[in-house]
DNA sequence: TATGGTGATGTCAGCAACTGACATCGCTTG
DNA sequence: CAAGCGATGTCAGTTGCTGACATCACCATA
């Protein structure tokens, strides 16, 4: 993360992060995949968060709300260390071959967000399509959240853009 | 495509493509920004189409029903060389890099519809969920239609995918 | 204590994707 | 016919990434 903030992501070798780590180069392809992964390996524990918040929601909710439950814990979560995400985000922004890699992330966790939704007993296309729309409004949500001049605090701005998908798609 | 359908995408080289089309290695790269770009280079007219659709919508329609004319158009037009849209979706689908760029491909999509609607006045987030929404749609329905079992043709199936989105986020 | 297993790291050689710089060739245009 | 221009070839080089094998630290157990 220094590296690229100092250089930018493409002017970093993997060659420069295992020196300045200390390790080997091939070391380095033995903790991530590629050089994109060190920025994403995170996603794994978002993923799981995500998966068990809709889990334990009530029986009750329908799916979309027991999906806004999993948004808001997320986004608890993120409202720690809000200052790393910037910076990360910062990064990928600059970068076309970090957003495919995001942009993949996010597909993931709208599939286990649909696959959580069916083990609920949500059918298809219902299932993915809320997937899809939850974290559609995360995505949203957070970009207005690492945007300077936003100083709500994220799950906020995740109901925020809730209602505007009720609003936009209700009908 | 050919050498892709006989050997797989990971197990072709741009060696063995230049050589199959009589060109140089350097010369691949002059017409495709890297190897997984040949697969991708139709989506520039597919966005072409999308935008101009929602652009030439009656004022009088919402954003979602723009969104709906504009895909419904581009279904049309998959329609024609229905073939061809197997054997790259299936190429595809062995692939992680390739949906990488698949996936950002469509966020791509996703982002100059929420363009064009805001030309239409629009408002964010309304416009950037529509454009979210609408390609989730897409996507959905042209799974459906890819897939052997189903025999309806896409521009139905992006009717029925949007008519379940509107029950899911109803409300 | 010695022995052997295990997991993390190092070393090295090599492939394939991609790039920059410069040369060449064919076609069009004045 | 000369000049210009776009597409292609040539070549050398960097970088990401991988497989195979060696080493080393640590731990368990005979």
């Amino acid at each position: 993360m220094a590296l690229y903030g100092e250089r930018g992501y493409e002017n970093t070798t993997v060659a420069a992060i295992a020196e300045r780590a200390g390790l080997t180069e091939r070391t380095f392809f033995r903790h991530f995949a590629d050089k994109r992964e060190v920025l994403f390996s995170g996603a794994a524990a978002l993923q799981d968060l995500l998966v068990g918040a809709i889990t334990d929601a009530p029986r009750s909710a329908t799916p979309l709300e027991a999906a806004a439950m999993a948004l808001r814990a997320a986004g608890e979560l993120f409202e720690q260390g809000r200052a790393g995400s910037v910076q990360r985000q910062r990064v990928i922004d600059a970068n076309p071959e970090l957003q495919e890699r995001e942009v993949i992330k996010l597909a993931g966790l709208a599939a286990a967000l649909a696959e959580a939704l069916r083990r609920r007993g949500v059918k298809d296309p219902a299932a993915s399509l809320t997937g899809e729309a939850a974290i559609a409004v995360f995505r949203i949500a957070f970009e207005r959240w690492v945007a300077e001049s936003n100083r709500k605090r994220l799950p906020r701005l995740i109901d925020d853009a809730l209602s505007a998908l009720k609003t936009v798609a209700g009908g």
